[in-house]
DNA sequence: ACCTGAACACCGTTCAAGT
DNA sequence: ACCTGAACACCGTTCAAGT
């Protein structure tokens, strides 16, 4: 017991004063710089405490307050639960995997949230394949596209913000790609596809460079959505955030990266004086994408 | 017996020839196409039989012959099985990956590959982990990339390139993202950043817009290489190629796409006559995005 | 008809024990 | 010093058995 990991012993200690009910739902657990100073341990080891709960369900991170504590409804006399249904499934497994990230959803996990057993799941979905693709379908038709604006440049603004949205509210799809290689995939996306095309219908391209405007957006909001969850995924892991990551590593950093071997790299780093968040290297580079098409459609309608 | 799936008896087959010495190492089992005739099986099905050989190391595709048996090093008199060390686990890690992609590479396939037990591989590596990270700093390492151009759209092509062919030689890297935010990930890929940034070195872009600018390319191609390797992991898992899984789909295509539905998208998969791969997606995009680039230096510089 | 427990064939990794 | 077997805590999925 002496040599657990203090992760867990920080976790049952907050688990056993859920448990007492001294911590109801709805209140915040001590936050991660509350854990530290109470038992002086590194920020990566509280908030790997916390990791530990939210894993095991019993706290949930609510934006802009904190990590409260999760209502119990699975065990209580909550809302009947109703009965399984493939969309109920999907709607689970869409909670978890925009929590944690593809590499938390599991069946066993998502039967749990639904309180059912895990091989209930596979009456409604013939696998976790299966399921994913659902769960695409669904992110990708949450939020309509709307009426294709007459200008081509609008247009693809629109959309490409649109793609990033689905990939901010889900960055587990990342991992999964929508494909758009193989349209069955998913009808939603496909939709999207098509109303991009019906966006460039004015201009003179031919069909296949459509599709690579298509295609090229695409590629480039899936690379910077994939170092988007990359980035949350180890955040979540290891429980600390990029900067702090940075500046502890920064010894590390200047052994390989001193101004002798990677002078310019290191120089950008020290002054580190401008904006590097995904948001504005997507701004960034949509625009230069639209600039690129532009020169493209000129050209050919000239 | 008799109930065993199809693509297990055909499997077991082969390897009962193998095992009888009829097909001696080097040969050439036979092909998808020749099973599908011999057994009566879908094409499908031939294919898996392949892939369960192939996972077992006893076949490899070899490219431009076919799938031929592999000689049996490990167990037989073959080269003296050298000391383990973090170099040699390295290497056999990327030849898995390379031909299977990452979901394939697993500690216990490692181990067996060079012949020794899953836990002699932590003694010179921390995980699996640390085991990819040390994978792709060789993958970023393999090829020079020489002298920086004096010109910058120049140099940006043959970054551009270059990164495209690790992607290709390397695909399973696709879904392990050389990091580019955590420099300490990779020193071969910090080199290729560095390299970069070395070409923008004459331009008048601000630092954070030289970043933007290598990681908008860097985006792009990341985005193409995970089109690239889901739609190679894909072939392998289903053993149907795109083509004919097109084909297949077509009907269920029709049916979500009918020209009622996705009249642009339909009217485009019914001509067809335009090229889809990857490689022209690759080309286009280049070419706008270094336009787009060069429109941002124009006026900047202006 | 619907659900489930036990089991199978896997994972990565820990740990105590071997040589 | 180096390697290993057994075990742990997981996966997705099959299947026979329950209600």
């Amino acid at each position: 017991m002496a040599d657990r990991p203090p992760y867990l012993v920080i976790a049952s200690a907050i688990r056993a004063r859920i448990a007492s009910g001294e911590l109801a739902p709805g209140d915040r657990v001590p936050s991660t710089r509350a854990l530290t100073r109470e038992w002086g341990v590194a920020m990566a080891t509280a908030t790997k405490a916390l990791a530990t709960l939210r894993q095991e369900g019993l706290v949930r991170p609510e934006p802009g307050v904190g990590t409260v504590v999760v209502r119990q409804s699975a065990h209580g006399s909550g809302p009947a639960a109703s009965a399984l249904s493939r969309e109920r499934i999907v709607r689970a497994a869409l909670d978890i995997a925009i929590a944690e990230g593809l590499p938390g959803l599991t069946m066993r996990r998502v039967a749990t949230a639904l309180s059912t057993s895990t091989m209930a799941l596979y009456r409604h979905v013939p696998g976790k394949g299966e399921l994913v693709r659902l769960m695409t379908d669904v992110a990708c038709g949450e939020v309509p596209l709307g009426p294709v604006p007459a200008d081509w440049r609008t247009g693809l603004e629109r959309a490409a913000h649109w793609l990033r949205d689905v990939y901010t509210r889900h960055r587990w799809m990342a991992q999964a790609m929508a494909s758009f290689t193989r349209p069955i995939a998913s009808p939603n996306a496909m939709a999207y596809t098509e109303w991009v095309l019906k966006v460039l219908r004015g201009t003179r391209l031919g069909p296949g460079d459509k599709l690579h405007v298509h295609l090229m957006i695409f590629a480039f909001v899936q690379g910077i959505a994939m170092a988007a969850d990359l980035e949350e995924q180890a955040k979540q892991d290891s429980g600390i955030s990029d900067d702090e990551w940075m500046s502890q590593n920064e010894s590390r950093f200047d052994a390989i990266a001193g101004p002798g071997d990677l002078p310019l790299l290191h120089t950008l780093a020290a002054e580190g004086d401008f904006e590097l968040d995904l948001d504005s290297l997507f701004a960034f580079g949509l625009r230069r994408t639209l600039d690129g098409i532009a020169a493209l459609i000129d050209e050919t309608s000239a």
